[in-house]
DNA sequence: GATTTATTGCGTCTGAGGGACACAGTAAGT
DNA sequence: ACTTACTGTGTCCCTCAGACGCAATAAATC
């Protein structure tokens, strides 16, 4: 029950792909002493060049070129490394999350609770590219994990089933997230498709009553507060279940 | 000030790329009298083709090429009706949606909200495709308005901001779409990436204490529980805070 | 009715990106 | 020393989006 070798595997190259290749990359061991020729890279070099890239030019930039030649090689180099590109992803998101906060058990769950959805959101918008990562499926790796685990911490003591509490925290990454590419687009020059929508939006007002209401009300409040507001919402949502159940 | 007629724009074509096009294209109203051959087609009959393929194959399917092939022609006369693929995509979700639900104001507002929820969910679980297209980056189209207008029809008589309006739907439509993803990769062959990480969450389980806990705690419940529980956190902080307003 | 001209249909080309494959070079075991 | 597994990488191939240009067409004008 190996969870190597696939029935067509081509043969004893890259830790082969599949389902289970990209689980064994997220939870990959120490090497355990091959034969031939040393490597010349190993599978951290790779993920931290793509890294890199993301972070300078966007996740679109990253392609198995451009990581070849920050690293200064082909781009079937990289294959021995990497089976390809939705592993390399997968790489990715579990590094660039960074290592989970310390678990804040005990005290006011409340503000454990809101301090790691606001941990989160720091990391994720000095990251926005592993977001988009994050929203597609995906299987979560050792990072991720402990980011979970750190936030059920905060909500031992409450009277909920695992199930709500993993939903809860599913609840906060998500508005989190939705969040964090509301502002990281504002610096982009996307910024004005909203724009390029205001007029229609004027011209057709009778419509959108209430919408355009809403959008002329928003104008004074930064975006900080979109993020406080949701997370408060949920958290007041959860403390009504808890106090009901007690 | 009118929406047409970029710097750049290579000629009297489709109705331009860039940000002006997509707008132009959702807000489109019927086509003033032309000059030369009656089109073959209609822009609404590409994106019914690019639909259809969307339902039967999933959203990776549709492509120029068969689209083209659906409607009998060839990938580059799409373009006549069509600037590109990004506008495509625009077009492709807002009519994914389908008409918005009835606004359904006055009466109990929790019971408005938790319904209009359940609609966008309803929707959305027909046309999973529309959730990724919904979750990227994208203009709004006069639907998906509609839509967001129902629901603040809703929320009228609260005592919110707009702004405080607009981020409480988002949070319900963040939270139904993340379930959507969870409902509709159930039968898909990617289902069994959650199981080849079962065996290594397992072997790991003194590093993840609560994650293993809470997952199988989690076995019971339906995904729909999960549905509900979210939607009904999110209406009873709400509900807290406009409790606490009065 | 003849002519002008905007507009359509679409074939051809390019370029980017992911990936299969084969083969040569290399170093660890035997 | 020799075998053998493993690495590095050049060469192809496929899929997609899109630019460009040209011939056919039909509405508008004379």
């Amino acid at each position: 029950m190996s969870a190597q070798a696939r029935g067509t595997a081509p043969g004893p190259d890259a830790p082969s792909s599949g389902p289970d290749g990209v689980v064994a990359l997220l939870w990959r061991g120490p090497a355990p002493a091959r034969r031939g020729p040393k490597p010349r890279f190993s599978v951290d070099a790779v993920v931290a060049a793509a890294t890199e890239i993301a972070d300078e030019h966007g996740l679109d930039a990253v392609t198995m070129q451009s990581v070849a030649a920050r690293l200064g090689t082909t781009k079937m180099a990289l294959y021995r490394y990497v089976p390809g590109r939705v592993e390399l992803d997968a790489l990715l998101l579990d590094t660039a999350l960074g290592a989970a906060p310390p678990v804040t058990a005990g005290a006011d769950w409340r503000a454990a609770l809101t301090g790691w959805a606001g941990s989160v959101h720091a990391r994720a918008l000095e990251r926005p590219w592993a977001v988009e990562l994050a929203q597609r499926p995906h299987v979560p790796g050792p990072v991720e994990l402990a980011w979970y685990e750190a936030g059920l911490a905060a909500l031992t003591d409450l009277p909920l089933s695992g199930a709500e509490k993993l939903d809860t925290l599913a609840l906060l990454v998500g508005h989190v997230m939705a969040n964090v590419r509301q502002q990281s687009r504002g610096a982009s020059p996307e910024s004005d498709l909203a724009a390029g929508l205001a007029p229609v939006l004027a011209e057709h007002s009778h419509d959108y009553p209430r919408t355009v209401a809403a959008f002329a009300d928003a104008e004074p409040g930064g975006r900080d507060d979109a993020l406080r507001f949701g997370i408060e919402r949920v958290v007041a949502g959860v403390a009504a279940l808890a106090a009901a159940r007690r």
